[in-house]
DNA sequence: GAAACACTACGGTCTTGGCCGAAGTATTCG
DNA sequence: CGAATACTTCGGCCAAGACCGTAGTGTTTC
């Protein structure tokens, strides 16, 4: 069983507090510098520096050079998947502090997750697109109906400026929400559509979306979402944004996940 | 971003050897001895209890005592896919060393993966099905139709004795042929009938599975797949074994992942 | 060409945590 | 009951590696 020590390697560059903030970082599909990275990472450019060697060398980080800078990126959606999947791993952890998890409503209300959304919203979508017979989702795999197709034409999303070789529609499990919010090209077509048409803005420095006032708007009609008013605030330690418990009202909540 | 440290916590508990080791062990769904896990994880009782001790507190395992013995399972199928995820970007990893794996011929040409099959048997059943349309597989997401539940009620595979919680039918990336093989219910049906008809066992203390010569003759009868020899070797540093080639006529390669 | 900038290499400090021997607590068996 | 088994706790040893100060290399700007 020489697949144990394989996994160790890569999971203990994972297991640095450093280098996970870091590749937490890329999650949302960016490319950063290394002096950027090193300041989410909370450490010294130097150290910086060796960290992101050891995540190059060992295929989890990509690189390109331009200038005097070096832009990283996360080097595979397999990468992203993994940490994705920790996340789920780590919230489900142990269970007597599973609720006390109140930071980041922001996030929790509303982030990218590498190329697609994720968060409340995502998931209110979802559980539309489901409802709707747009789609049909199993916990683990999707799939475009014909009338979704149609819908995805009305509302003006653009299906087709994806990438062949990558996979059309899958679910991922939402980490704050336990959840599946929809990722694959459709995914990340709707979170494209939703940036282009301003929907959405990316919160500063972080991987947290607010939602505009003509996002509410828009998420109402083309989607049935209701009760999404932006959160105008920043993210961060602002306690009185944990309290503000959105109500996005999933149409049917129960229409996922049933099996 | 309070994510980072919590994906750290988790991934930094994979990342010791001896650890992982013991995940690795339990990748194939049994439960364990806390003694068991010693040895395979190469480490003295006194070192592995505090290893588990501190999976079991982090949720990654769960643990049930009987008697004097305390056994050991993954704590869910998060768990189980993280793993695997990590084996994806293990073997990914520096470009240069991708093919210099040639350790576990047993492993790569079949084996158990949590409750399901892998390697390159497993990868040829989930060819065939989706050749035959019994199954309509997305990369990341898969659907049974109505041919393939008569073909699986001919061959006399029951997709009945499954949980009614769990996922039906999805695609899991198998890390050594890097194309997906079959998990979910279908999977966990398919391997178990496949014990319980005798066409594999498993290698003494490894996930490795050897094919029965019934195995081979119903394989061929009901999947259409051949040249799959029983390996009659045992696994390990055996270098002899790595070079049979066992040839899986995969009936139409193509017919996967063509998006 | 000099200064500023982005990043890397080296060397030394210091903490973390894995490891096992010895001893201690449950459980079973005879 | 006492011996054997399965596992845990404690304490001390030791190595790996994260960290930063200093000192570099390469690139851009003025």
């Amino acid at each position: 069983m020489d697949t144990g020590p394989k996994i160790a390697q890569v999971a203990a560059l994972i297991g640095d507090p450093a280098r996970a903030n870091m590749l937490s970082a890329l999650m949302d599909g960016r490319t950063l510098t290394a002096s950027e990275l090193a300041y989410v990472s909370g450490v010294a450019p130097q150290t910086a520096s060796g960290h992101l060697a050891k995540l190059s060398d060992a295929g989890l980080l990509g690189l390109e050079k331009r200038g005097r800078r070096r832009y990283f990126r996360l080097a595979s959606p397999a990468v992203a998947r993994v940490l994705e999947g920790l996340m789920v791993v780590a919230q489900e952890g142990p269970a007597r502090q599973r609720n006390l998890w109140r930071g980041g409503e922001t996030l929790r209300h509303a982030r990218t997750c590498y190329d697609h959304m994720a968060g409340r919203i995502a998931v209110a979508i979802a559980d539309r697109l489901v409802q709707q017979s747009f789609i049909l989702l199993d916990e683990d795999g999707g799939q475009l109906t014909d009338a979704g197709r149609s819908f995805f034409d009305e509302v003006g999303v653009d299906l087709r400026l994806t990438s062949k070789r990558r996979v059309f529609c899958r679910p991922c499990l939402d980490w704050s929400e336990r959840r599946p919010h929809l990722a694959g090209a459709v995914g990340a077509a709707i979170l494209r559509h939703a940036f282009e048409h301003d929907w959405v803005e990316h919160v500063r420095d972080s991987r947290a979306l607010v939602v505009t006032p003509a996002g509410v708007r828009e998420l109402a009609t083309a989607f049935g979402i209701r009760g999404a008013p932006p959160t105008d605030g920043r993210d961060g330690p602002v306690a009185s944004l944990s309290r503000s418990r959105v109500t996005v009202i999933p149409v049917e909540s129960a229409s996922l996940g049933r099996r």
